[in-house]
DNA sequence: CTTGACTCTAGTCTATACTCCATAGTTTAT
DNA sequence: ATAAACTATGGAGTATAGACTAGAGTCAAG
């Protein structure tokens, strides 16, 4: 027979939290293998390989429910690159985006700060008042 | 007497909402230069920049509470620009983190992304492999 | 003086990703 | 057989930034 974990073992295993990977469940991300009579849950070995790719998907940036999906076209078998590609290139474009905005905002802070250096570092500061101002913008 | 609007006239000119005024009342952003007998709140025409000043600040990345430490520095008048400088050189090493993560995070996607496009756009797709994989990573 | 528009407080709800708690039942080791 | 360790469920709490609601009081105009 298959070795079973039961959610404390997968925790260890997996470094998630006995809570987490209720959460998970709850969140239809992952589920036991099977429940004893009691209702443990009881989790065959490739639970472990799901823990370890919900960890690395949520640090490439994927939601949960994105994650989800991921999952479920996983489990479907039916699933294509296609689709995989498709999740994956929309991250590729939020991820631009974001990159873009957070220059626009670097480079609006560093206007801001020379104005600020300009006005003499020990003196009253302007800053709100620069802020304030660039309303019209 | 200087003009004093009541909460739903600074809502229209700021844009805020009047949820929005009291919420950041609550975090002590913001509060009305006097109240009525039948607690209506009355606000000076220097609310409008502080609103503008919240939202200005809120688009360059910074939190409700780093607000209200600029916000409190300048009520106080005794802010030194300096102060100001080294919130700004904090958010912009955090901006620069966040941008090197999300390159980071792109390079990985895009080698996935390479990956399942080499196993032909069509066949069962092997993302979570690929990502459960990199676990040692 | 009544209607409609406005405002008040207090509390609940949203989303995200968990974490912690109480209470109760189960399994394991001695 | 009993104590320690483990697990179950359901619900509340955390942080952020508000949105929305109910029920009550207030203000201005006709």
């Amino acid at each position: 027979m298959t070795e079973l974990l039961k959610i404390g073992q997968l925790a260890k295993e997996s470094g998630a939290t006995i809570d987490t990977i209720r959460f998970y469940e709850d969140k239809g991300l992952i589920s036991p293998t099977s429940r004893s009579d009691s209702g443990y849950r009881y989790y065959g070995l490739d639970a472990i390989n799901t823990l370890s790719f919900v960890q690395n998907a949520k640090e490439l940036g994927f939601s949960l429910s994105e994650i989800g999906e991921f999952l479920e076209v996983q489990i479907s078998k039916n699933g294509k690159c296609s689709l995989a590609q498709e999740k994956i290139n929309e991250k590729l474009n939020d991820i631009d985006k974001k990159i873009l905005d957070l220059k626009i905002i670097k480079k609006a802070l560093t206007k801001i700060s020379k104005k600020c250096e300009g006005a003499s570092g020990e003196g009253a500061c302007h800053f709100l008042e620069l802020l304030g101002g660039m309303s019209g913008k």
